[in-house]
DNA sequence: TTAATCACG
DNA sequence: ACGTACGTGATTAAC
């Protein structure tokens, strides 16, 4: 049975473009529209596997709707500029797959697929996103809607529409002759809209037997009616397709083989999309090294391993990779690849023996090593060696540029154009070229003197861990689970039903369907949501109260206990290479998002403790983020408050509302913090509103009294978009930096968006640069101090775990430390508190 | 695998 | 006329 799929070009490349990420090429080409695009492609031939593709675009020249109705397509918004340069890549790229493509001046997409699907003889399939096509919907033909992005669709059938009260697909020309469409400028009946229209349609189905039944109608509508029945049918005629457009509809046209051809996968390498093999089959092809040509020499015998190592005592070089395939490099020119072991027959060498063989060479100061991501090196050897220094291409690639970074070797050196059969000749060659990148654009010295030091303070973090009072989770745990299940029943009677208090979707329906609670345009039943209901019926209160302890139980209490070592210790993973701004992340588990704000949650933070006989040492910046603003800005008004007051956020309010600082009340310091977390974040006046729960005009007002009071904060956040725009990149004060492809986009929420990141990208990634110097230092003075450990960083704060006699020594130590090690227009103002958890130690 | 939600700075 | 706060990670539901 052949299968014809159809596809309308324009519709699908343009919600691919905006549900898709701000996707760029190397060579700087915009690629999200042709990406989604292709996605939904290689699905779509997956799930249906067609024997026959049709893509069909519409022509900018008018069409010979157009002709007869003048205003037609007016309406429609203009395709923003890195979507219009998409559209002949993507024609072209599916010409090269050997997938038929059509446009015809005077026709539309849609009339195309309309043509080619009356000729075809067997199943057909449409996908668009345009609800027009519907009415091309019969016994074999069924058209997917893809409703919201690019993978959700919806698959019309005859029965599908004869639901949603369409009784015959045809009549969808009707509903929208009635309805209008302002996407493509069809006037419709005035007054009329999409309710009105599918509940009149679903009674009377066309508009003939509409009109024929006029008398029936009352009121205001029967004059709406009578009134627009030629706009009706006149729009009812433009919204209707084509079917004889004058195309070749032959099945050879558009027969599809399955397998795509090898000029197509050229292509998309060329574009940078990743991950295409498991997209589609393409022809074998052998596969061309670029750049580099290395001699590849796989060894099988300790004694072939010692000879090759032996080299470097020469060339002063090793660089190796122990992750998965084990390979190295003398030279920069030869690749020693070790022999897997592929049955337990193989004889080959013993994991231990190669790596015993490679530590040799560690510890000598004269060779140069590199490896690509050092600290999980140390985790591989360390049986073996103790830390040792090497370069790090994983944190080189992370600071030459954050947003080509990859954690995956191979990943790295793709994206790079490298040849990945040589991975370490390869790294070097990559490690070379980056730096010398860095040394020109003035970052070399964040990896030099900031990533590289902190590798070594890292793993012993890790090492070390956060001891836990299990015990203490225990007892919340029993008393979570009774909590839990006195909440569920409770919730079950008010909603009168059983459901899944967990799935936004059912919650969803009980509190918005079932028991009609006001719902704004998306039924979301977030926490911010639920706050405004909190009133309205007693299940609201219920719900954000389960809803809390759950997550507690399931992420911090279940989640946690999986992960104690045997010493009811934590150990988590800090990532050096992944945010955008410089900051670390956290993971398995995350100990930088422990509980805190709420009481229930200060009860977990609880069992946060110190080892045996120690107490934690606990210090965290003041308002760090905010006095980088006051001395980059060099805002006279904002420098003075860091220098006079204790309160910023009082001094702030002080400034916004033009009162004595002792009149300042509480709510108008509350909205005044609500402002300085703003400016941090490129404030904007809706995100304000929302923060503070006011009107937008009132928080526009704030803004605007803000930069009254601290003028050259303005003056700076101005400065620093107009200045990222022109060099498309910001960066901290240590020449961290950040490309924003973003702040070019024609789409202004995309726009909008790289222009916040701008403002805060020089905040937040300074902070994080003085943070992780001071990590580095407090790490040194610290190996004077027996059995004093650094075990945590949370972005602001650092922990130690001391022996409970050093408190005092350590507790100067680091507020000496993170004030002094950097020197800023305002004071650095650290504050330290010691305790046996976690909590104690934070007041 | 992705979206929604919520924990943190 | 339109939709937004910046940076993260884990869990759950639902495909």
């Amino acid at each position: 049975m052949k299968k014809l799929l159809l596809i309308d070009g324009n519709s699908i490349v343009n919600r691919a473009f905006y549900a898709m990420p701000n996707l760029t090429s190397s060579q700087g080409i915009c690629t999200g529209g042709i990406f989604g695009f292709l996605k939904m492609l290689s699905k779509v031939i997956k799930e249906e596997r067609p024997t026959n593709i049709g893509v069909a675009f519409d022509l900018k020249a008018p069409t010979f709707r157009h002709l007869e109705y003048k205003e037609y397509k007016a309406g429609r918004r203009a395709m923003p500029e890195e979507l219009v340069q998409q559209i002949p890549i993507l024609k072209d790229l599916l010409q090269k797959m050997n997938i038929a493509t059509f446009e015809k001046e005077g026709f539309e997409a849609d009339d195309i697929l309309g043509t080619l699907s009356k000729d075809f003889n067997g199943e057909c399939i449409i996908v668009s996103g345009d609800k027009d096509i519907l009415q091309l919907v019969d016994e074999r033909c069924t058209v997917f809607h893809t409703k919201k992005g690019i993978s959700d669709v919806v698959k019309y059938t005859p029965e599908l529409l004869k639901e949603e009260g369409i009784a015959n697909p045809e009549y969808v020309t009707d509903l929208k002759g009635l309805m209008g469409d302002s996407s493509d400028n069809l006037k419709g009946v005035p007054g009329v809209g999409k309710v009105t229209a599918t509940s009149l349609i679903a009674e009377y189905g066309n508009l003939d037997n509409l009109y024929s039944h006029i008398e029936e109608i009352k009121g205001k509508l029967k004059e709406k009616l009578i009134e627009g029945k030629d706009d009706a049918y006149k729009s009812k005629h433009l919204a209707t397709i084509v079917r004889n457009v004058p195309i070749d509809t032959s099945e050879s046209v558009t027969a599809f083989s399955g397998i795509i051809g090898s000029e197509a996968y050229t292509k998309m390498v060329e574009l940078d999309f990743k991950n295409i093999d498991s997209m589609f089959s393409f022809e074998k092809v052998e596969v061309v090294n670029q750049k580099t040509v290395a001699e590849i020499v796989v060894i099988t015998n300790e004694d072939e391993l010692q000879t090759a190592l032996r080299k470097a005592n020469d060339t002063k070089k090793l660089c190796f990779n122990l992750d998965g395939q084990i390979s190295f490099t003398v030279d920069g020119k030869t690749e020693y690849i070790i022999r897997e072991q592929e049955s337990l027959l193989d004889i080959t060498i013993p994991q231990e023996v190669v790596y015993q063989n490679i530590v040799n060479y560690l510890n000598n100061s004269d060779i140069q090593k590199t490896v690509f991501d050092l600290k999980n090196n140390y985790y591989i050897l360390k049986e073996f060696i103790e830390p040792f220094e090497a370069n790090d291409l994983l944190l080189m690639s992370y600071v030459a540029d954050v947003s080509k970074h990859k954690t995956v070797l191979k990943d790295l050196l793709e994206s790079y154009g490298k040849n990945t059969e040589a991975p370490c000749v390869a790294m070097l060659e990559l490690f070379e070229e980056l730096k010398a990148k860095t040394i020109k654009e003035n970052s070399y010295s964040i990896y030099k003197d900031i990533e590289m030091p902190l590798v070594g303070v890292l793993f012993d973090m890790e090492t070390t861990g956060f001891r836990v009072d299990v015990k203490m989770l225990d007892d919340l745990n029993v008393g979570y689970t009774e909590r839990i299940s006195t909440l569920e029943e409770s919730i079950y009677e008010i909603a009168g039903e059983k459901f899944n208090i967990n799935s936004p979707k059912q919650l969803g329906e009980v509190l918005f369907d079932k028991l009609a609670l006001p719902s704004g345009k998306k039924k979301s039943t977030n926490a911010d949501v639920l706050e405004k209901l909190y009133h309205l019926n007693p299940i609201v209160p219920l719900i954000l109260e389960y809803r809390k302890i759950a997550k507690l139980q399931s992420t911090y209490i279940v989640g946690m206990k999986k992960l104690l070592d045997k010493n009811d210790r934590l150990h988590t993973i800090f990532k050096q290479a992944l945010t955008t701004t410089g900051r670390l992340s956290s993971t398995e588990p995350n100990l930088q998002n422990i509980p805190v704000r709420t009481a229930e949650g200060k009860e977990i933070r609880k069992a946060f403790i110190a080892s045996e006989n120690n107490r934690l040492v606990v210090a965290d910046y003041s308002q760090i983020e905010l006095r980088l603003m006051a001395h980059m800005s060099e805002d006279e008004q904002m420098i003075s408050d860091f220098n006079s007051s204790k309160d910023i956020h009082a001094s702030t309010a002080s400034v916004v509302f033009g009162v004595k600082l002792d009149e300042v009340t509480k709510d108008m310091r509350r909205k005044a913090k609500a402002v300085n977390f703003g400016i941090i974040y490129g404030i904007s006046d809706f995100g304000l509103s929302e923060d503070v729960g006011c009107s937008i005009g009132e928080a526009r007002n704030f803004i605007k009294k803000y930069f009254e009071g601290y003028p050259k904060v303005k003056e700076y956040m101005d400065n620093t978009v107009a200045s990222a725009k022109e060099k498309g990149y910001v960066e901290t004060l240590f020449g961290r930096r950040r490309v924003i492809p973003e702040l070019n986009s024609s789409v202004y929420t995309v726009r909008s968006f790289g222009e916040r990141a701008a403002m805060n990208m020089p905040l937040q990634g300074t902070a994080s640069d003085i943070i992780k110097l001071a990590m580095i230092e407090v790490h040194k003075k610290l190996m004077n101090v027996k059995n004093a450990k650094l075990i945590l960083q949370v972005h602001d704060e650092l922990i130690i775990d001391c022996p409970k006699d050093r408190v005092d020594e350590v507790a100067k130590i680091i507020k000496e430390t993170m004030e002094n090690v950097f020197t800023l227009k305002v004071p650095l103002i650290a504050e330290v508190g010691v305790g046996e958890n976690w909590i104690e130690a934070k007041d």
